[in-house]
DNA sequence: CTTGGATCTACAATCGTTCGCAGATTACCA
DNA sequence: TGGTAATCTGCGAACGATTGTAGATCCAAG
């Protein structure tokens, strides 16, 4: 059935070479072929056998049907990634570089979103599971509750989030660090009262953020005034700019803020220029992530980059570790946490003489 | 061996329920149980065991084993998207759009990045071909060459780009009614000297709204001059900026620029602010695409919104279409446009007194 | 010449479905 | 009551691979 194909791309592409055709062709039982052809156990096979069939299955293009071999080993070589919305520009690098070390394995990625619900991210997980999916990468923060219940064997690793039990390998930017960086160059600016706009705090980089903040602020002598934090409810542009607004609102004197990441970074440009306030004339501003473009918004904004493909390839290459069955080291897994770049841009000033 | 499971999420999930339980636990066959489980056959198995059957494999949480199910029925509800570069803001949409109507359907979408390059192309076709996907969408431009050859039977569109011959359903944007828009708009402000930096011409969209502004120009009593307009390598912020260069070295003069894309736009401002022309006090220019932020930049871009997501949800639908075999039309397949919309910002102005 | 152990290959079961076919049951009518 | 059609269900063979086990072959040693 699968003989006299067409000639293309220097081999003989037929129009589907199963392993019995190669069997055949080789005069070897399937049984025989299928050993050649695993380099696993090839060894068992006689050396010459082996050959011939490699050169056959080679000649005939054979290829395995994934579908068939992975009904016999019970494994895809899919794995599922989820994270909140695809079009978030965050996420494709994540994507991007999970991707490229798993391709390369022969592994192929099924990405879902789970648009920031709960429930639809219990659904798309129940769905790459009924796929039966080798592991999962989650980057999204929805995923607490329903990973316990039936999550039962596959393999998970986390990325751009942590879970608070450490119940899995976790892959995080070291945002302690990034936030740091932006503090650390605030003061050597010269700026002492320093605001912080954070994020929505029920997620981890909301939560860890604001932490680093008070904690580097601590760290170098100022006191992280606690009526100059403000809560944005979302990493969006209009939580930002009310957050911004109401901490115009207080009163409270400042000469920098720190915003969570970009998107409320611009929200604060937004609520500061309805005002008339300058940045950075008179007030200083840093985001988070380095989004593309806002190397050229007015100001460019003074921001952390975050290593988002190394990100991926991390968590990649954990969940390949926990695949191979390393069961070295369980739960809890302390979280890797990758190193941010401060890029200083045009948004970050010395403050104002008064 | 699929029984006593733990009790979670209202229903007994237990460790993998086969067909050959729920059979087993209503008492039938499973050729019986697998009828009463699909709604094309559920008609031949009677009324009372059907409800039965469906009753118990409910009460089990019974899933059907994609993998099996597709061995027998050679299909994988899978289908394969290939795009130039999912980093690229352009994309996400697509994807998004197409997988939002597959998904309801049972599918799952495999996208991978080709990264422009035809060999990279090739190999991730290949690859996803030998995932026996159940279609293709090719939002990549890199297709042409690989596409006849392997491509025996399975169904593909194309988006955001089509074919010469028209061999394949194709969605794309209507790139002729967009360009006459930003032309318009331009002319209506007063301008009648405008200059063109387009993409590259090896690629359709490039092709496209090139001979759209030679058209548009045309159709409206001015006569596009050739001098005016210049050929950007790529569609990259780098390579507008050195056509835009070109432009201004040849000393012909104008006082707006269409650029083909966003990039190339800000290509342009980039060369214009580098001698001191301003935007648009001294020249309008207007993108394409209006991807995330150029409403942030300085000045606030003028350009034309292109509906990409429901360029992903038509495309899919097309190739559901094809996938139900509604041979209906066969090629030549003329390409479906969806018609862009004009987003006016502060990039663009009446020309100078002079 | 027999026996024991290597070394290699073939047989057949299995993974979880779908589906053609035949057999069984019931119903209906002459 | 017997025959035929209509309706339902079970049997078993695929789909294309992997893998445990048994048998074949060959060589060397007793």
């Amino acid at each position: 059935m699968a003989h006299s194909g067409e000639r293309s791309w220097g081999v003989y592409v037929t129009d589907v070479v199963t392993l019995k055709d190669v069997a055949a062709a080789a005069g070897v039982h399937v049984s025989t072929a299928s050993r050649a052809l695993n380099p696993e156990t090839r060894s068992v096979v006689n050396v010459n056998t082996a050959g011939r069939v490699l050169e056959v299955a080679e000649r005939l293009g054979y290829r395995p049907h994934p579908l068939a071999r992975g009904l016999r080993t019970n494994r895809t070589l899919t794995v599922g990634m989820v994270v909140p919305d695809l079009m978030n520009p965050l996420f494709p690098p994540i994507y991007a570089g999970a991707d490229a070390v798993l391709g390369d394995l022969g592994y192929s990625v099924l990405v879902s979103s789970d648009d920031d619900d709960s429930a639809k991210a219990r659904s798309v997980i129940v769905a790459l599971l009924e796929r039966r999916v080798d592991g999962l990468i989650l980057a999204s923060a929805h995923c607490d509750f329903v990973i316990p219940t039936r999550q039962r064997k596959v393999p998970t690793v986390l990325v751009n989030r942590s879970s608070a039990s450490n119940e899995f390998p976790a892959i995080v930017g070291d945002d302690h660090a990034g936030i740091a960086l932006v503090v650390r160059h605030l003061i050597s600016l010269g700026h002492t009262a320093i605001a912080h706009v954070a994020g929505s705090q029920d997620l981890s980089t909301g939560l860890a953020r604001r932490q680093a903040f008070v904690e580097s602020m601590n760290r170098d002598g100022l006191d992280a005034n606690p009526e100059l934090t403000v809560e944005a409810g979302a990493f969006r542009t209009e939580e930002g700019r009310a957050a911004c607004d109401h901490l115009l609102d207080s009163g409270e004197d400042f000469t920098a803020i720190v915003a969570a990441n970009d998107l409320i970074a611009l929200g604060c440009y937004d609520a500061l220029a309805h005002r008339g306030i300058s940045v950075p004339g008179d007030v200083s501003v840093t985001g988070y992530n380095d989004m593309t473009f806002v190397d050229r918004v007015a100001p460019p904004l003074t921001t952390v980059a975050v290593p988002y493909q190394e990100m991926g390839g991390a968590a990649a290459r954990q969940l390949l570790d926990l695949l191979a069955g390393e069961v070295g080291v369980g739960p809890p897994y302390p979280p890797m946490r990758l190193a941010p770049e401060l890029v200083v841009r045009e948004s970050t000033a010395p403050p104002p003489a008064s």
